[in-house]
DNA sequence: ATCCTATCCTGTAGGC
DNA sequence: TGCCTACAGGATAGGA
């Protein structure tokens, strides 16, 4: 669910809205989320303010003062939400909350719990594990054609895992994949390999063009995904074939397909995206 | 090295 | 209405 323009949309939610503010209290539930850390070293929060926000594909940072950072991953159900005042509602699988100086709350909501919340040292985040194998963020650094060509060369693995991959680019995720790819006229299943250069190129400039057209709308909501205001975001309405099996084409109108790679969900057109290639110079 | 599968967990949609 | 099953945007460990 939350993909780089979701994160995206909640870091720049939190780096308008809630830098500047000091924890008062730090607490953890007592359910374990995917990599579990002890209430005392998330309690270091208290006492520090929040002075800037950070993201590396679908990992979030939130930076506070004396050089600590609380390291996030919204993993398929996590949200981060904010309340100006103590929450009146009863929310479950409320995992993380900071309440802030001033009265104000953000709470850590996540009820499939693969999400993560961990501390760290600000100095150390780079060699966090999850961050360390992370290839470049598309939006930060634009994708090189040439470079995908290199990584993809010999690889037998559909495109679409290897989109998937967050080594190779971090932060596209399942439906954004799907989008990319519609995008570019590439056919989900062909291999990694297989993908010729001019076709990287389409896919290097459609992955920012994508990404960035889902960030202006805060995102898609398939499910779960909400703002730091609870709010849904709007790209769902702009999606060309995810979640759209049966329905016509926007570019051809023949039906789009649904089908699984990698045990994952994958809609494409089978007229838009065939698969031996085309439209991008020879075989 | 690369690829594929199973697994973590809860909520929800759809079939009967 | 209720029960049951299948499935969901992610990431990783482990086996082939």
């Amino acid at each position: 669910m939350p993909e780089l323009p979701e994160v995206e949309t909640v870091r720049r939610m939190l780096d308008a809205h809630v830098l500047g503010r000091t924890v008062a209290r730090a607490r953890l539930s007592d359910k374990k989320l995917r990599t579990a850390i002890s209430p005392a070293t998330f309690r270091k929060l208290a006492g520090r303010t929040i002075e800037s926000t950070g993201r590396h594909g679908k990992y979030l940072f939130v930076h506070f003062s004396g050089g600590v950072t609380l390291l996030s991953h919204l993993g398929m159900s996590g949200r981060w939400l904010f309340s100006d005042a103590a929450p009146a509602d009863d929310l479950k699988h409320v995992h993380a909350t900071l309440v802030f100086a001033d009265g104000s709350w953000l709470r850590f909501q996540d009820p499939r719990r693969f999400g993560l919340v961990r501390v760290v040292a600000t100095g150390r985040l780079a060699k966090e594990p999850e961050l360390a194998r992370l290839g470049p963020d598309p939006i930060a650094t634009p994708p090189d054609a040439a470079d995908l060509r290199e990584r993809a060369r010999g690889r037998t693995v559909a495109v679409k895992a290897f989109l998937l991959d967050q080594g190779e680019i971090a932060g596209v995720g399942n439906i954004y994949a799907s989008e990319i790819l519609h995008r570019t006229g590439v056919h989900p299943a062909r291999k990694a390999g297989s993908i010729r250069e001019p076709e990287w190129s389409a896919i290097a400039i459609e992955t920012r063009r994508v990404l960035e057209e889902a960030i202006d709308r805060m995102g898609t909501t398939f499910s779960s995904y909400r703002t730091l205001w609870n709010e849904p975001g709007q790209y769902g309405e702009r999606l060309l074939v995810y979640d759209r099996a049966g329905q016509p084409c926007r570019r051809c109108g023949r039906p789009i397909r649904r089908s699984v790679i990698g045990q994952r969900s994958t809609f494409f057109c089978p007229s838009c995206q065939p698969a031996r290639g085309a439209g991008y110079g020879k075989k």
